[in-house]
DNA sequence: CTGAAAGCGCTAACAG
DNA sequence: CTGTTAGCGCTTTCAG
């Protein structure tokens, strides 16, 4: 019982029950008949012993380990503000949760670029929010290993096995909303992180700008500013005879921000200046004045990510064919396609794709 | 370059460089001289194959895996209420981060106890909140597997490998905060979760209790109550003549409530009851009346936790020898002990501790 | 400095 | 139904 964990192999199991190898190992796996008493032999001597199956062992064999990997893209996401932090936590929690709902191990990839890092046992890879052509993509694929995106590679629009944001209709009811509160220049401060997120966002603010005959604003807010320097960038575009009435602020952090340099330059928000933005947080969620926010609804992606992982893993030739559960989905609708409200558009070959998840928006 | 990404293994990097196999991983670990020559030819040859080492191979042959564990043990952190996700994600995020900095392998360990589930290789595991006696303790030390936990066993107090949280601190200054505040008969709403939280904080609020004459009033409200259960169970304590007029309630979304119920009894919050909870979420730092929180500081344990495994790893003998950064920690406090305020105490032996974070409290 | 060979512990043919 | 055996891909002696 209390033996002294010295780690017991296959082999000794067998001596101890009399038996071959290779009964132990079909007595645990069941993958072929075995009489009852042989079993319980080898079931009782495993359990005496402590037998513990090596999954590295397992794995070499087989050549699969039954752990699915993670890498998060952005870059700001762990170092940097709590914000940043709490939407990491908030997707890492989600995929983990969700991964320990079905039983199977999820682990942190290391630094897939470099070298050095050992190398992990994984037979599928979960990577959120990829940059455009983004490197660990491409390295996955090479080393053969199946992927599973949280949001799109931009510049690979083709993939099938990406969890898709609908941002058309949600940054469209974004500015909509902003329309109706009687903002009349919006302003969208977008960031430099080259991903689904920046990218799709400000298409469907210039989609939008175009239709309602607007002119359109772009001002570009690198994310690893420092509040100092993002608020000394934002002071002189808010201010002037041409200032914007309402602004689209990509990263929350910054959004709280600027209301306050907002209120520096003696403008009221929301009355003077409008604040909305880009990702849902504390931040923005408790901000007074408050802050009208996307949510990325990061806890449906994870699920559905999850699930795709695990259909590709288990030999879904596509996403579609599989897909189990197109409750908050429109998985009818391809990629940048968008439909009237209340209408469901369904199109040919639409299957092949991965679900589209829902984003909403927090209206404050 | 875009191989069909089949998996070549290291005798095939061995015949294009038209050398050992041996040789070939000499090349990569480094572990005896190559000559220059050589060594290039080999990481051509591995560069222009797409060669990519076999993790599971490694760690067959020698015997580590670079991998560590997770488990966190709480019942409800994962399902259940958006606070108890909040929880959850917090220390899940920092040990995460913390272990990419560090650029090793961190592995959801799904279901340790269920046999039917795959067995994950790691080199060692961490331990969060484990209960009285906990049985993943067991298990894992049975297995030969080094652990070190986040809150110690409580059924466990001489284990070393524990980064603890300093409670009795914490707790007093809460209670005597109440207590200036004009708090004569506080009630503590305790957990059913037998882990270091629940008993450190009770016995704490004991201790207080009798130094100061007060008569203790203990309530258990299990962790796994719904909403309104809890609130029934709640409701019948708050009123009557002997009602507390402040309480201290565990989890933070039953503090909620409790304001609710209190408002529903015509009780006024803080004037007629103060509300405190023990851990910190968005919902108790939002929560309006205010709600006075203790903050269990993941991150610091997060960050601690991790420091701690990898020293173990690297073969430390005991925690304290190899205790690089006692920042934040009196290591010299061994578990239990108090001190007075701005005042540290060393005693003989302490240095075989792992170190005590300091919580802290959020006045509201 | 390099090669040959012995396994790490397990699974999956293939024989009985 | 059970036993024997050949590796999975790698690291690490031990010889040259």
């Amino acid at each position: 019982m209390s033996r002294p964990a010295a780690k017991v192999t296959i082999r000794e199991v067998a001596e101890r029950a009399q038996v071959a190898i290779s009964t132990v190992s079909h007595a645990f796996s069941g993958s072929r008949p075995i009489s009852q008493a042989t079993r319980e032999r080898v079931l009782r001597a495993a359990a005496e012993l402590g037998y513990d199956p090596n999954p590295s062992a397992r794995s070499l064999r087989t050549g699969r380990s039954g752990i699915v990997g993670l890498v998060l893209r952005p870059r700001y996401a762990v170092t940097g503000t709590p914000d940043r932090a709490e939407t990491f936590n908030r997707l890492v929690g989600s995929i983990a949760t969700e991964m320990l709902r079905r039983k199977t191990g999820l682990i942190h990839v290391p630094d897939i670029d470099d070298p050095s890092v050992a190398r992990v046992p994984m037979d599928g890879c979960i990577v959120a929010h990829p940059y455009g052509d983004d490197s660990v993509l491409t390295e996955l694929t090479r080393r053969g290993i199946p992927v599973v995106t949280v949001e799109e590679d931009p510049e690979r629009p083709g993939f099938p096995w990406a969890v898709r944001l609908d941002y058309p209709a949600v940054v469209t009811a974004l500015l909509d909303h902003l329309r109706e509160q009687g903002a009349r220049r919006i302003t969208l401060f977008t960031g430099t992180e080259d991903n689904a997120w920046n990218r799709r966002t400000r298409e469907t603010y210039l989609a939008w700008s175009a239709r309602r005959r607007r002119t359109p604003r772009v001002e570009v807010l690198s994310e690893g500013l420092t509040p100092d320097d993002a608020a000394a960038a934002v002071r002189p575009l808010l201010t002037g005879r041409s200032r914007p009435d309402a602004v689209i602020i990509a990263t929350s952090d910054f959004a709280a921000l600027v209301t306050r340099v907002a209120a520096a330059e003696g403008l009221r928000v929301p009355d003077d200046l409008m604040v909305a933005s880009l990702t849902d947080t504390e931040h923005s969620r408790t901000a007074s004045p408050p802050i009208t926010a996307m949510d990325l609804n990061h806890e449906k992606l994870a699920e559905h990510a999850v699930e795709l992982m695990l259909a590709r893993l288990s030999g879904a030739g596509n996403p579609g064919n599989h897909w189990s559960s197109p409750r908050c989905c429109t998985c009818a609708r391809p990629p940048g396609a968008r439909d009237r409200p209340g209408r469901t558009v369904r199109r040919a070959g639409a299957d092949r794709h991965a679900p589209i998840v829902d984003a909403s928006i927090t209206k404050r």
